[in-house]
Formats: structure tokens, sequence, C-alpha cells
DNA sequence: CTTATTTTCGAAAACGTTTTCGAAGACTTT
DNA sequence: AAAGTCTTCGAAAACGTTTTCGAAAATAAG
């Protein structure tokens, strides 16, 4: 790495000219400005980002993290993270906690050493499930910008990037009615988490105000451990349901394969709607036809609120600065051959 | 971001007593090392990481530039990097370069200024079709370890992770003949890129070894804008083959499923062999067999050819610092229920 | 009680920037 | 020619650490 000071060295000249030269600078003459670029470019000089950092107290760089990176849909997330990030100047560095709330608080941690302006996070199943949220409190405290997506919690006064799970799917069971369909089954993988609360919460609330009541073997609750082929194949056969909509997207998959092989015709005699990610539907035969989270546009979103929340910190812009905005994203229906497209 | 200075000035000691109290120096009575060390955890001191790492010319984070973060393949890689450098006690920063040779030479650049000890990467598909690797160069004469793995170059002087493709698809097709298969058919879909044409080579070798000829209807190449779909079907049904090798595994599920829709049994009449991750082989009915990638594998190995190069560059280590490894991580068969498990 | 040794701490430099302020030199203006 | 104004640059401080070295104070040895 060519510092300030070997050109100034080399040129005999001050390191406060070298950088005043290089910025610019009305108090260098034009002459000495041009010497100093020009033996700049030959050295392909540019400025040491850690001390550009330390001196601003800024880093340009945005803490992520994420509860797995394996996970398509966080994946998604990241890449409008990154995307948006890019735009804006920043850089982004990744923590993946594995669902663990040890990993995230380490993550955060680490964080909170003066590497990043500001942190998006989605929270770990283990930090949702034992209600421990301190961790995130001292980023308040500290004051460094934090928003939260997907992942949420009240206890944590921020800025907030959601989408409306209860709504999508309560739409969902909607359109699926207006089509005729009347045996509407539901399957759920992450029962455990608020998000897929809200998910069966639409399901339950709409079946109720269709149907007047509200069939819970209509919910196939499915855990890590199961078999997820059996389960759902006897779920078929035992319900007999005409339609599913499926909290995730694998299992939407998995269900029109059993259905075949069960001898359903699909969307004929069953119909499936999946959550999740479209490119997945391609994994199908007919395509599944999903709900679409936009995990690109809350990345991206997410970035904007956090630029915003850290413009406003540095630059005492007109914000107050206590008042945090939820924002939700809408979901797409993405049509595939699995249900009646209307 | 409390800071030694407050905690000096609070205790009405000078900074560097606090310094040395923090880190257990002999220097300092063990009466003051205890009054340092409550406050300081008290007010919850950890010391500012851009501080460090300006004065010790060692940032402990990693720069990671992939292709694609929304490719499985790439995202389990990168998996195998976060908890590698984990355990080595590395941060890392990413960049996704969405293929594109500008975005490889962005993110290099801003990588080269100062922020990450050493990169792990995997060149973009325009950056092997251009042909230009002189961004890279550079690195080797900043001195800034590069370790590269599945996409690499000979262009390119450093310590390499790759797979064996030629000789994983040799096996496979070797294998699928022992089992009998006679008319062993290849999807490719990166046939632009050196591992698409090292595991064609694979192919075509083993089908000449075997067979004694080479027929070149029996492998089909899909390009981006094709309806797989489409293209499955009529190479299924025109040629007749009694098994498949996927050269990536969204195919060999699609080719399952469409194989199915024409009534053929599977592994019976048709056997398929995915290249890719074994998660993906529960989208399917029967499951995909795949031979996995071991993408964590890879990206953990890289973490450590890094961290060793790092650490002879920084404490002068034994090795000779201009001799470069390649190393080869194997392939692991998962059984699945699209072939005969033999 | 003096001298030598150990214990304990602080000042300063360094990492690479930017920026403030002062100073020297070159011009203008009378 | 003296005084004032611009132009052009350099010294120093600051960001938060660690570390070297020197100094003072406390203890030990004579």
């Amino acid at each position: 790495m060519i510092t300030l000071k070997e050109l100034a060295k080399e040129l005999n000249v001050s390191v406060s000219t070298v950088s005043k030269a290089l910025n610019d600078s009305p108090e260098i003459s034009q002459q000495t400005i041009e010497k100093v670029k020009k033996l700049a470019s030959e050295r392909n000089y540019s400025p040491n980002k850690i001390a550009l950092s330390l001196k601003n107290n800024r880093t340009l760089t945005i803490g992520v993290v994420i509860p797995d990176i394996l996970n398509r849909f966080y994946a998604t997330v990241l890449n409008g993270i990154q995307e948006s990030a890019d735009r804006h100047g920043y850089d982004i560095i990744t923590f993946s906690t594995k669902e663990s709330l040890v990993k995230e608080m380490d993550s955060l941690q680490i964080l909170s050493r003066g590497t990043v302006d500001g942190i998006i996070i989605a929270i770990s199943e283990e930090t949702i499930n034992k209600n421990y949220f301190n961790h995130l409190k001292e980023f308040s405290l500290k004051n460094i910008p934090l928003v939260m997506f997907d992942r949420v919690t009240d206890k944590i006064n921020c800025d907030k990037v959601i989408i409306d799970d209860f709504q999508t799917i309560y739409d969902e069971v909607e359109n699926l009615h207006k089509q005729g369909r009347r045996k509407i089954g539901f399957i759920s993988t992450i029962h455990d988490l608020n998000v897929g609360k809200f998910r069966a919460n639409g399901f339950r609330k709409a079946s109720f105000d269709l149907y007047g009541f509200f069939d819970k073997n209509l919910i196939l609750k499915i855990s890590k451990s199961d078999d997820k082929h059996i389960k759902i194949k006897n779920f078929i056969k035992k319900t007999g349901v005409d339609s599913v909509i499926s909290a995730d997207i694998i299992c939407g998959v998995i269900t029109i394969n059993i259905a075949r092989s069960l001898g359903l015709n699909i969307p004929r005699q069953l119909a499936v709607v999946g959550f999740g990610d479209k490119t997945i539907s391609d994994y199908s035969t007919p395509r599944l036809s999903v709900i679409e989270q936009n995990g690109n546009q809350i990345g991206s979103r997410s970035v904007d609120l956090l630029v915003d929340r850290m413009n406003s910190k540095w630059f005492g812009l007109n914000k107050n600065l206590n008042v945090f905005s939820t924002e939700i994203i809408p979901t797409n229906s993405i049509p595939g051959e699995s249900k009646d497209n209307t």
C-alpha cells in the first residue's frame, strides 16, 4: 500500500500538500496539483480506508446479521442489501448466526467495536424462543442505527421491514375460495416463529370468515425431524383437500410431486400454492404457483431506511430520531401451473 | 463508543496505563489493574477495531468475491468460509459480482484499499470469457494474499481450491456403465465455463474409453434463454437414453419430473444423477441422487490456505512464498432414489 | 543514611488520513 | 519604498490504539 507520506517524500513536499492536491484544494497551485496527481496515478495510489474510517468516525460499512445464509429467502434479502448498499456507497460485512442466540450475540459484539456505521438484522429462532433481547437494546443505547427485517420484535425500538404474513395468507384463502375451492389445507413448517404464527392465523381467520367455522385438521404442522414426504402424503389422503397453501416453498413442491404420484391431477383435483421464492417453482412439473416474498426489495428497503437513519445522525437532518417506521413490503402472486390463474 | 481516553480521564491515570492494565501488563500494579478492569467492564469497553487495524496493519478481515450469492453452490461455499473464518478469528466482507467483470474490478479495487488482509475469489463468467486478469495480477504485486476457488485460471499464480470435474464425471459414467446402463446422456448448462468444459470432457472421454466411440447427440446443451422443460423432454424422447447425468442440479430435478410425466419409471427405465447440492434432492420424487460438490469444505479449505499464507507473510514462517498449492476437494456421492445404489 | 535496584506509571511516537492555522514569499497598491 | 494583500505551502493536531523509553517513587541492600 502506497501512502501519502511516500508520495510526499518522493516529490519533496509535505504530506498535507499531497493530500490537498489530490482533493483539488484551492490552496495548492495548479502546477503542483498536476505534479502530485501524476505521480499518484502512476503509483496507483488510493487512500487507505481504515485511516479514513478512524479519522471520520465513519466506516461506510454496514453490518448484516442473518439467521442462515443457506436459506434462500435470506440469501435473496442479502442480495438486495448488497445491491442497495452498493448504490449508497457502503460495503457490507456479514454474519450468519445459524439460528443461534450465542452466535448472534457474538456477531453483534464484534459489530459494536466500531467496524460498522449501522446494522441490519433478522433475529435468530433461538433468540425469539428465549425472548432475550438485551444484546439488541445495547445498540439503541450506543446510538448505532439498527434496522430489523422479517424476524422482528416489539421489544426493540427501531426501523423495521416486514411483509404482512397474516393478510397475504388471508387473501390467498379468499382467492382460492373464489376459484371454487372448498376444502383448503395449510402446511406449516415454521410454527414456532412469529411469521409462521401470523400465516397460520391468516389462514384460520379467513376460513372462519368464509365458512363460519375452522377445521383444525386442515392445518398440517411439520417439524424438522419429520419425514415431509410421508406426512404430506397422509395429510392429502386423510383430509381430501382440494387445495393446499404451503407456508414454505419446499413443501409446496413436494406436495405437487406426491399428489401426482397419488394420481391426482394438478390443478384440477388439487391446487397448490407455495410461499417463497419463485425460482424454486422451476423444480416442479407443473410449475408451482408461488406467493413471492420479494426478498430483494426487503433488503433494499432495509438499507434505504438505515442510510436515512445514519444520515440524520451524521448530518443532523430534519428527522425526529425517536420516531421509527415499520415498512410493509407487498407480496407478489407469481402465476405457475399448479392453480387456476384468475 | 467508550474509549481508553475516557476511562483514563475518569480514573485520573494516563491512557497508556489503562491500555496496559487491560492487557495485564506486568508494568502495572495489581491494584490499578483491578481498578481499571472494573470500570472498563462497567462501561462495557471493548477496543476499537478500526484503530487496532490501523496500528497493526492487520484488519483481521477477509474479502470474499463470488459470482452470485443467489447461486446455491456459492452460498454454500460462503457458508463454509464464514465458519472457518470465524474459527480463525476473521470477519468477512462480501461482494457478489453478478458475473460481471466491471463489478469484479470495482470490488477488488475497494478491497485493495486496506480493508482486508487477504482475498478469496471465484472469478466471474465475463472475466473468464474476456480472458482479462490484470485486476487480479495487481494483488500479487501488492503482496495481498489471494486464494481462488472453483472458477480459477492459470494466468494467476496463487493458492487454489477446486474439485476434479473431469474425473468426477468420468467416474460417474463408469459407475452407471457398471450398473448396466448403455445409453448415458449428459445435460450441460454451463458449457461456457471451464468447469463445464471439464465435466463435458470427462463425459466424452469416459464414453470413448467404454464404448470406443462417442455420440455427440448424447450431450444436451441448454442455454439460459432456452425453455429447459421442452429441451429436456425432446432430448429424452429423441435419444432414448437409459440414464442421464446433469451437470447442474436443477436440470436433474426437472428431468425426473419430465420423465415421470412421460410415463417412465425411475430409476428402472431412466436413471438420473445430478451434480450439485444435496438439499435440493428433496424437491423431487423419487429423490434425486446427487454428486455433491462439498461447497462447505471448499470454502473452509480456502480460508485455511489463506490464513496460512497470511501468517507466513506476517510472521515470516517457514513457507516459501512463491510456491502455491492447488487443492482438490473430493466429491461425494449422495444416494437418492433416482439411480441404483451400489 | 546513602546508594542501588525494583516497581509503577506517563509522555510520546506510530499507523494514514484530513484540516486548521500560521508563515513565508510573491505580488499590489499607495 | 513601505505597507498591505494573495498565493502557496508546511507543521501540528486529531481519530484510538499499543509500545518503547524514561522518570519518579518505593523498596532493598550496603
